[in-house]
DNA sequence: AAAATTTGCGTAATCACTTACGTAATTGAT
DNA sequence: ATCAATTACGTAAGTGATTACGCAAATTTT
């Protein structure tokens, strides 16, 4: 009995949680293998912060699309790992900003090498997909946003 | 920039939890339109009881692709909501079987009807869509449970 | 320029899972 | 028949996100 195809993705949640964690698992490995001492759950903040030099809370959180509670739980690990500093903004009093510190600049070409690779088996893996899972997942974000189930069911029943 | 297309699902996990929930709370609203006291998590368990009459911790938790411990928790609602019972098992003193209430048999028609007409709602999305989500997150897991990151990295790098 | 609104950030609590660990009952090996 | 291994379940703590709330600073309205 597969529920799965019988309902749809209504008892999708922690199956698709599962599989990002197993890849997530997969790319400690990877940094491992490279001897860095660097987590796959950092990779969003660090990477932005490494592409924008300097951004505020919020301006992260929009970017990944995350809450900012999130953003500032995991820059919080990230600090105290030393590869990232905060500084209040100069014209904003009510912003604090983030930046990659010294070590994490100098981590950050050892990362992008290894990136660089993982991009790599991240292509051949979704090329090698007959349904390509992020092009499938905008689809039913986007079918939802245009109209949820309890519009669908008014609509086919005539209210 | 698109973290997503450029480094594949190792940003993914956020955005697919929150499009499951989304998916949950349009769930919600079904079951309220109905006038029905139930909540989509829920759906697992209680489905997959109403299909074995009778089930061990264990059993559902296999069934189900989750942890015992989250069986446990979710089942404590369930019980708390008088949905199901449990009850030690005769033969083998470590199992406690979960089973429906007479108030969940009773539910049982009018949910069977509720989830039906959610299967058809799931179906017209997923049968419009270019790229099926659950082939796709099928295809992934299949291309990792294959071979993992690093394993394609020593491959790739001749190790 | 005062008042109302919006914005940026912080904290706390919650959520639905997980892992780690423990215990008791059963099963299997010798 | 005993001892070791496995199985079933339970509890506690952790995870990475969320919502809800509050406050102070900045901006907009009037």
């Amino acid at each position: 009995m597969d529920l799965i195809s019988e309902l749809g993705p209504l008892a999708f949640g922690s199956r698709l949680k599962r599989l990002s964690e197993t890849i997530m698992r997969g790319g400690e490995d990877v940094y491992r293998f490279y001897g860095v001492d660097f987590q796959p759950k950092w990779f969003p903040i660090f990477y932005f912060l490494s592409q924008k030099s300097e951004a505020g809370i919020m301006e992260i959180a929009e970017g990944l699309n995350v809450t900012h509670p999130a953003v500032i739980q995991m820059s919080k690990e990230l600090e105290k790992k030393g590869l990232i500093v905060s500084k209040k903004s100069d014209e904003d009093a009510r912003k604090r900003n983030l930046k990659l510190s010294k070590k994490g600049e100098d981590l950050l070409p050892t990362l992008q090498k290894i990136w660089e690779e993982i991009k790599l088996m991240n292509a051949e893996i979704i090329e090698n997909q007959e349904h390509n899972l992020l092009i499938a997942v905008k689809e039913i974000e986007d079918a939802w946003a245009a109209k949820s189930y309890l519009e669908r069911f008014k609509e086919f029943h005539g209210l």
